[in-house]
DNA sequence: GCCGTTTTCGGCCCGACTGTTTTCAGTCG
């Protein structure tokens, strides 16, 4: 089978996109690309797979001449098409369309006029003075691209935090807001708003009685350092650690259409005003103009803004363009009823000083109670680990009998003795199936040897899905969100494999991995496979990471009966033990 | 290049900003 990964296929119709805009294509073939690369980077199946199958124009944006040059791509490692665009555009091309204020038309006029085809050549313009004997460019242009280059080139967007640091900052701000007398409603809009893995900036939307007074108020706050301009129509601000924040300040009954507006996603955006430019109506940030009258209707609320267009108020978690339109609008499927963190019951992932947690059993277990939970299982790393955190059989034996002693003691939670057991290379686990029978609970992670082939890597974690103690996968991929991908893994033949063992599959709910992330989650669950939210949690507080899991969850459309541990004690205890049956 | 409760052909999101212009193209989010 084709070893040509979705991610691979993406960034190859990316690159047709890239090419064909420097060569002049109408731009809708451009965005055709684009929306292609988009819809398989959103697949949870393998589209070189499914293409050479002939089934790749199932999905959204893909059509049978796309599917042909994923096939090519397959079967030949290359697109002829892109061959030849190559042939015709340096590389360096690509490069500086990616410079701020650089575009492809622009990038082309340097290339056909001046001959420019790298940064270097580009840099060796600027300093000669050479750009402005062009037309539509002057001196501002060469100065701005100057500036470009200097910065470093290839930023056109600046960097990205991770949600839990942006909604530490953003939370605090809203709150903020929220109890200055001028406010009225505000509320954090843009990608954090959506949950998204991480954020760039933070967007706030807001009416105030006074709007002077909020937009003032933004730059009073401490967690502020500087204020780049503020008015009645809000500021822009930037954090002590470099985020910059958005306050807009609108007229109560454009509030629904401005938060619609600023949430997003763009893909969402985007594919909403088609549907509306095809029922005669035009959604901007503004309103909604209705062509028959010539009527901008406004909206106090969001979801107004979809009412008017005939669909369901979609939550912002669901607004990334994978198929959530269809499903709202009427006569669709309708959306499903997300999973919200108070529907969590248990946690079955977390550390004590046994391994590298730092607090006892009984911390834990006092934490987990108060946040209501009637479960948890405690599940210290195993006897390989390493880092001096490797529990040896003997102290596993010691502390399956604490952990139930702790059981014992305390009312109001069932404490589960478990361990989070390595994955070795082969699949095998680092504790015998005597020891491993003796555990209540048993989640099995990759901790190791992250550089196998696909192919090995996803025997491994089929070898230990099939195996009749593990109940459940821990961080499946092994990401690290925005410094290391996860490894090479088959996804869709480890969810076939935990489907036919009735394995659980954990979504991993730290920050740093929300592991298994968004797609994977909604196949896992489309595939009948239990999904845990666990928090991994190392300390009392660390439980509170839950919210993240639930987040990537909601970004999987999934609802509370696909999460395990949304079950009570008794029915969740039921369902471990019928899988354990079958395995 | 994709797609269809006006279409298998003729459409294809919306507005702001910038720098260059004398009415606008290109870029950006």
């Amino acid at each position: 089978m084709p070893t040509l990964t979705n991610a691979q296929i993406a960034a190859a119709l990316d690159e047709l996109g890239d090419l064909n805009e420097l060569d002049g294509a109408i731009i809708h073939r451009v965005v055709a690309y684009r929306n292609g690369a988009k819809a398989v980077r959103d697949a949870s199946v393998s589209v070189a797979t499914l293409a050479v199958a002939g089934r790749a124009t199932e999905l959204p944006g893909i059509g049978a001449t796309l599917q042909e040059k994923i096939v090519a791509l397959a079967e030949t490692g290359t697109i002829p098409a892109a061959e030849k665009l190559r042939a015709k555009f340096p590389a360096g091309l690509v490069e500086i369309t990616r410079l701020p204020g650089l575009g492809p038309k622009r990038a082309r006029l340097l290339y056909d006029e001046l001959g420019i085809d790298s940064l270097e050549s580009l840099r060796a313009a600027v300093a000669s003075q050479r750009l402005r004997e062009l037309k539509g460019f002057g001196p501002k242009a060469e100065e701005n691209i100057a500036a470009g280059l200097d910065a470093g080139a290839a930023e056109k967007s600046g960097t990205r935090v991770l949600l839990d640091r942006a909604l530490a900052i953003g939370e605090p701000i809203v709150a903020a807001l929220r109890d200055h007398p001028a406010s009225e409603r505000v509320e954090l809009a843009g990608s954090a708003r959506r949950w998204a893995d991480s954020v760039k900036d933070l967007d706030i939307i807001a009416t105030a009685r006074d709007p002077a007074a909020l937009a003032a108020a933004l730059g009073d706050l401490e967690i502020v350092e500087s204020v780049q301009a503020t008015g009645e129509a809000g500021g822009r601000a930037t954090t002590h650690s470099g985020m910059s924040v958005d306050l807009k300040i609108v007229a109560p009954e454009q509030f629904g259409n401005l938060l619609q507006h600023f949430s997003g996603s763009r893909e969402h955006n985007m594919a909403l005003r088609d549907a509306a430019v095809r029922r005669g109506l035009h959604v901007s940030e503004y309103g909604v103009l209705d062509d028959s009258d010539g009527v901008t209707h406004t909206c106090e609320t969001e979801a107004e803004v979809y009412a008017l267009l005939g669909m369901e108020y979609i939550e912002p978690e669901l607004r990334e363009n994978r198929g959530e339109l269809a499903a709202a609008a009427n006569g669709g499927d309708g959306l499903p009823d997300l999973v919200e963190e108070k529907h969590l019951r248990g946690d079955l992932h977390c550390h004590t000083t046994l391994s590298d947690g730092t607090a006892s059993i009984e911390e834990m277990a006092a934490a987990a109670l108060e946040r209501g939970y009637t479960y948890l299982a405690i599940t210290d790393h195993s006897a390989s680990h390493g880092f001096g955190d490797d529990v040896p059989p003997a102290a596993l034996e010691r502390q399956i009998e604490r952990v139930h002693a702790a059981n014992a003691a305390i009312d109001g939670i069932e404490l589960l003795a478990g361990s989070e057991v390595n994955i070795m290379p082969d699949g095998s686990l680092d504790y015998d199936d005597d020891l491993l029978a003796r555990l209540d609970w048993v989640i099995a992670s990759v901790h190791t040897s992250f550089n196998m082939s696909d192919q090995r890597m996803t025997d491994r974690v089929i070898t230990a899905i099939e195996h009749p103690w593990v109940d459940a996968i821990g961080h499946l991929t092994g990401r690290k969100i925005g410094t290391r991908p996860g490894y090479a893994i088959d996804v869709e033949a480890v969810i076939a494999a935990a489907a036919g063992n009735q394995t659980m599959i954990e979504i991993n709910a730290n920050p740093n991995r929300r592991d298994i992330d968004d797609v994977h989650a909604r196949a896992t669950a489309a595939a009948g496979v239990p999904v845990l939210i666990n928090s991994d949690a190392h300390s009392p507080g660390g439980f509170a990471v839950a919210r993240y899991g639930i987040a990537t969850a909601r970004r999987g459309w999934l609802g509370k009966k696909d999460i395990a541990n949304t079950r009570t004690q008794k029915q969740f205890s039921a369902m471990r033990k019928r899988a354990r049956n079958r395995r």
